[in-house]
DNA sequence: GTCTATATAGGGATAGAC
DNA sequence: GTCTATCCCTATATAGAC
């Protein structure tokens, strides 16, 4: 474990840090390279297993550490004390803006797991992550006042992620399929930040 | 090029596109193997680089068998004559239905296109896929018909793709953070079946 | 067409100098 | 802590027998 001496930008860990986060969420596992890594980061390749003893190591530092960043975003919006239609316009309009500058990451989270879905649970668990209890309990009470028609909250959460992280997500693709230009998708995906918002209260409101 | 004798169940060829395409669809390129492939094929695996000549050339012929098999599902879905409202029904029960039983292939293809947009624009072309034309115009004519608010067809198709696949490529994941076992997952994804149809068409009509 | 044996390269990991 | 050199296994690919 280097010491972190106080002056330096970034201490060595931290560039292997940044560098295998590129790497690891763009390539995936097995795709990613040691040699890519030590390159991005601008150190040799031995220092990797220095730091981190193999590369499976290294890997599960940056997964843990995409789940923390996730549970920090998302669950920490859905839980906050907001009026419930507030919640669900800064949402979109908040996490969408995360995603177009992490736009690789619900991919790579996606690519892993499949893979490898029972050993990851551990990750989960070091990342902390728990179920947006507040959220749920929100959309049942607003339901009981009558103030939201009857919808499952579960549901309401899978169309709302869906939503905002599929279009991002499958950007490439899409782009492909429909020939779509950059320009015009970045027009779609920003109003999507607004409309999404307004389509949803509206189809739930009383 | 093997002949296709008339009598065997699969001929060689057939085997290993079916188990290229069963590996690579779940592993990714990086992430495949050519001994997996042979062992799932039942035959050595020297046959693998007899029949195709890479790895590379495997994979591209896999790559656009799934780009066509969605083109034809999809895209003649979404351009039939079929009326709007019905079409949208028909296209939430049997596109979610086809990707249960495919639900690794909308994280293979965007895995993989992340990181090659450029070259796999190709395949794209050979698997001649052609852009929703017609129920673009449909959307528009329902628009200026006054049967329809005024929607965009680029975003209502977003989220018609967004709504079916996301939580089915991501269930591993979900499940995952959400603390949901299978049976109730199965139960929450049929629902979607009917109730996302009833959810859009409610939003869109006037 | 299908197999066994083998060549060759790439990439994870370690040894050891500084 | 950081580098160079190297080990060694794995995976793609080929040669050649049958």
């Amino acid at each position: 474990m280097p010491s972190s001496s106080k002056q330096e930008p970034l201490v060595t860990q931290e560039l292997i840090i940044n560098a295998a986060r590129y790497v690891f969420i763009r390539k995936g596992y097995s795709g990613a390279r040691m040699q890519e890594i030590a390159d991005e980061a601008g150190i040799n390749k031995a220092l990797l297993f220095y730091y981190f003893r193999s590369k499976e190591n290294l890997f599960h530092a940056i997964f843990i550490g995409v789940l923390e960043q996730i549970q920090k975003e998302i669950i920490s919006i859905l839980n906050s004390e907001m009026d419930l239609f507030d919640k669900l316009r800064f949402f979109f309009n908040f996490y969408i803006g995360i995603l177009q500058k992490n736009s690789f990451v619900p991919a790579f989270l996606i690519h892993e797991v499949n893979q490898n879905a029972q050993i990851l649970v551990d990750d989960f668990k070091k990342a902390g992550f728990t179920m947006p209890v507040h959220f749920i309990k929100q959309i049942n009470r607003g339901v009981k006042q009558g103030r939201i028609k009857a919808v499952d909250p579960v549901q309401l959460l899978l169309n709302m992620l869906s939503l905002a992280i599929y279009p991002i997500m499958a950007e490439p693709l899409i782009k492909g399929v429909l020939n779509i230009d950059d320009d015009s998708y970045n027009e779609i995906i920003e109003k999507r930040k607004t409309e999404l918002a307004d389509w949803v209260i509206d189809s739930i409101k009383k």
